[in-house]
Parts: structure tokens; C-alpha cells; sequence
DNA sequence: ATAAAGTAGTTTATGTTATAAACCAAATAT
DNA sequence: ATATTTGGTTTATAACATAAACTACTTTAT
């Protein structure tokens, strides 16, 4: 039997940033913009659904003029992501 | 840059199925339907998107009294499969 | 000085998905 | 006979993803 898949997790644009993020370990906002080519609108709900999952931190500053987002994995956030890894590998991986 | 999911196979229910009929070849909806622990009516959407997407072959017979409905991955269905092994391998394994 | 364009986002509207619930037709058990 | 089971499909609803519109401010061009 499959084990369920984080529905938090198995969304593309969430997958990326937090795969992002588990590299990086804090980004801003246009760093994951740019690198999972996501919009803005869809990168803002995607990040406050990580959030209110209690899977990344978010912290608004000012950089100079201008308002900075930074977003940086959680403990919740990683044990989730290696979790996922985990049980994802059933299906990628079919028993001859 | 991440690579695109097919979202045909983005979901867990499909995913699931597809990674069955890798193995299988050939499976009939009870036995989908137990391995995968969905229910029948999910499974049945599933199945018909499936089809839609050109991924696999649904053949409904009589086995005994009772319909039987028969599905096989096709060609088109393992490319695709393949491909998304290929591609979520990025999300998976972020880079140091 | 002011209008236009750019930055860094959020909110809202809409279409797509996933899922459960209800339904159907036939077979079998009581 | 009628109740339940088998093997599904159809329909309704809630959750999700995405684009488009909007907010608030800064920079640049006129």
C-alpha cells in the first residue's frame, strides 16, 4: 500500500521552494521568484500555505527603500521534506 | 530552473496507479482500486483522466457475471512516467 | 513637478482537481 | 421477495493552482 503524500508537499511550486530552501536556508522573496519561475501572486499564497503549515519562517524587512521577504526553512519544514523524499520513492520506484 | 510536472501524473491517486501498472502490466479496477486504498468513485475519474491523457489502455469485459474493467499502460503512458522520474529527481535531491 | 515605469509584494477571481456522496445495474445471499 | 454485495459511473462540493488586478511605494524620464 502507497503512503499518502504530504498534500502540503506535492504541489510543484511548494516542492521547489522548499527544495530551494533546503539548500539555501533563507531566500528572499524575487530569489525563489525568479528561480522556480513562478509569479508573484501564486509565490505569495504558496508561501503563506508553507507558513500557516508552520514549514518555513518569514520575516519582513526593509532592504534600503524597499521591502525584502525572507523565508527560511524550519526544523517542521525539513523533517517534512525528507519525509516526503521517503515516501515518494514507492512510486517512483515500482517493485519488479 | 525547475523542470515542469507532468500534471497528469502530479497526483498522488494517478501517480500511484501508473506506478502499479509499471510493474503490473495489466490490472483490473478491484485490484487499482485495493492497492492504491482509494475509493471506487475517485478511482474511476482517475482512470478516465488517465485515458484522456492517452496513458493507458481501459478495456471493459465480462468476467463471469460481473464487468470487468481491464487497464494496461501504454507506451505513450511509460514515456511519460519515465519523464517524470527524471524530472521531480531535481526537486528531490537539492543541490549543496 | 509630475507622469510613467519599476519593485515588491497581496488580494481576489476563476478555472482545475480531488474527493465524497449518491446513484445504477446486475448478482447473490437471506 | 428483499437486502446486500459487486463493480462500477455520475454528480456535487470543497480544496488547489494560477492569473489578473490591485496596493504601496521608488525611480526615472519629461
Amino acid at each position: 500500500m502507497f503512503k499518502d503524500l504530504d498534500p502540503i508537499l506535492h504541489s510543484q511550486l511548494r516542492l521547489a521552494v522548499v527544495s530551494l530552501l533546503v539548500s539555501v536556508k533563507e531566500a528572499e522573496f524575487t530569489y525563489l521568484k525568479e528561480h522556480t519561475n513562478s509569479t508573484a501572486g501564486n509565490l505569495s499564497v504558496q508561501l503563506q500555505k508553507l507558513k500557516e503549515a508552520g514549514y518555513i519562517d518569514i520575516e519582513k524587512k526593509f532592504k534600503d527603500k524597499y521591502p525584502q521577504t525572507m523565508c527560511k526553512l524550519n526544523k517542521k519544514g525539513l523533517l517534512a521534506f525528507e519525509v516526503y523524499f521517503q515516501n515518494i520513492q514507492q512510486y517512483l520506484k515500482p517493485k519488479k
